[in-house]
DNA sequence: TACCAGGTAAAAA
DNA sequence: TTTTTACATGGT
């Protein structure tokens, strides 16, 4: 079954799809025209491929989906919701076109990236997971960790002879033992962290995916902060990378830390209230803006002026 | 080898 | 109330 969708212009598929072009191929690949991965859709799990099928100005994708099990009307309405909200097609970058205009760096950078949107995970609690095990430790270490988790405790489906894997459920997470968990390389503190809050999910004392729908980003993070196990950081990381929350800006984050040092200062490091009064300028496209500068550094583009060369390493703030 | 890396909760002071 | 400490892996 195939669905067709019409991301709001101007929309670069394949820029936005780069940040898997290093993906795992037992989860999410992008092969630099179609993007593959599984989405779950109510109880069904497909693999979703998607291509481009237009411009940037006059963006079009279409998904082919495939399935172990015969998908019908209702499932492709729940596959087209969830593409949607995985590419963001509906943000406007009009709008955060508009909104760094004050800053030269940015404004340079919006053009030269012109249609990246960032893509959200799945779930929010993808994200929330993903957010707890990348605190404090390398991000090699975490995405290992992240990779082992899912292979072992994810859902497979097999599909044209290859096997790949859904994101695990909260209900297979929270019932995993802390022991299993430490195999993944997660420390006892984090392997509670996520089976307690799995089991609040799974046992309906928390609606993380709910939160979506609250308007106020500030109730949102207070009910984040809730939650043991999250902080500042992994509070602004989830509404970021799970919920579509472009404004959050997680300035205490110290990779995003050195990319503004090489774009906005001497090399180094920048302070977080630095970030924050740079990132103000942007207002409400703050963490979008902390985006394009994780890309821009990762696919090379130079700083601005005589600033040292940038580094080609991804950041986990793209939710790869 | 020691230290740092997209932090946080809990213990100690 | 504020400051320290423990925690996990992986790169340098």
């Amino acid at each position: 079954m195939q669905i067709n969708l019409a991301p709001v212009a101007p929309y670069d598929f394949n820029l936005s799809a780069g940040i898997y072009d290093d993906g795992d191929p037992r989860f999410t690949t992008y092969d630099g025209e179609l993007l593959r991965q599984v989405i779950r859709i109510d109880d069904v799990l497909a693999l979703a491929a998607t291509r481009s099928k237009g411009t940037v100005d006059k963006p079009r994708v279409s998904v082919e989906l495939a399935s172990e099990r015969p998908i019908d009307r209702r499932h492709a309405a729940g596959a087209r919701r969830m593409m949607g909200h995985l590419l963001n097609v509906d943000l406007d970058l009009k709008d955060f076109a508009r909104s760094v205009k004050k800053d030269p760096v940015m404004s340079a950078l919006a053009k030269r990236l012109r249609g990246l949107k960032p893509p959200s995970t799945q779930t929010a609690f993808e994200s929330f997971v993903y957010s707890i095990i990348e605190q404090q430790i390398s991000l090699i270490a975490a995405i290992n960790m992240q990779g082992r988790l899912i292979i072992s405790a994810g859902d497979r489906l097999k599909i044209d002879g290859t096997i790949r894997r859904a994101f695990p459920t909260p209900e297979k997470l929270a019932s995993l033992s802390i022991e299993r968990y430490r195999q993944f390389g997660l420390s006892g503190r984090k392997s509670e962290y996520i089976r307690d809050t799995a089991r609040l999910i799974a046992s309906g004392q928390l609606d993380l995916e709910g939160l979506k729908k609250e308007p106020d980003p500030e109730e949102v993070k207070r009910r984040l902060l809730a939650i043991r196990g999250v902080g500042e950081w992994t509070a602004e990381m989830v509404m970021l990378r799970g919920m579509g929350r472009f404004d959050m800006v997680p300035a205490d984050d110290v990779g995003l830390q050195r990319h503004f040092g090489l774009y906005y200062g001497e090399g180094g490091k920048t302070s977080s209230e630095q970030l924050r009064k740079i990132t103000d300028n942007w207002k409400p496209f703050g963490g979008l803006g902390c985006y394009y500068l994780v890309v821009a550094e990762r696919i090379g583009l130079e700083p601005p002026a005589t600033r040292k060369k940038a580094s080609s390493r991804a950041g986990a703030i793209t939710g790869a």
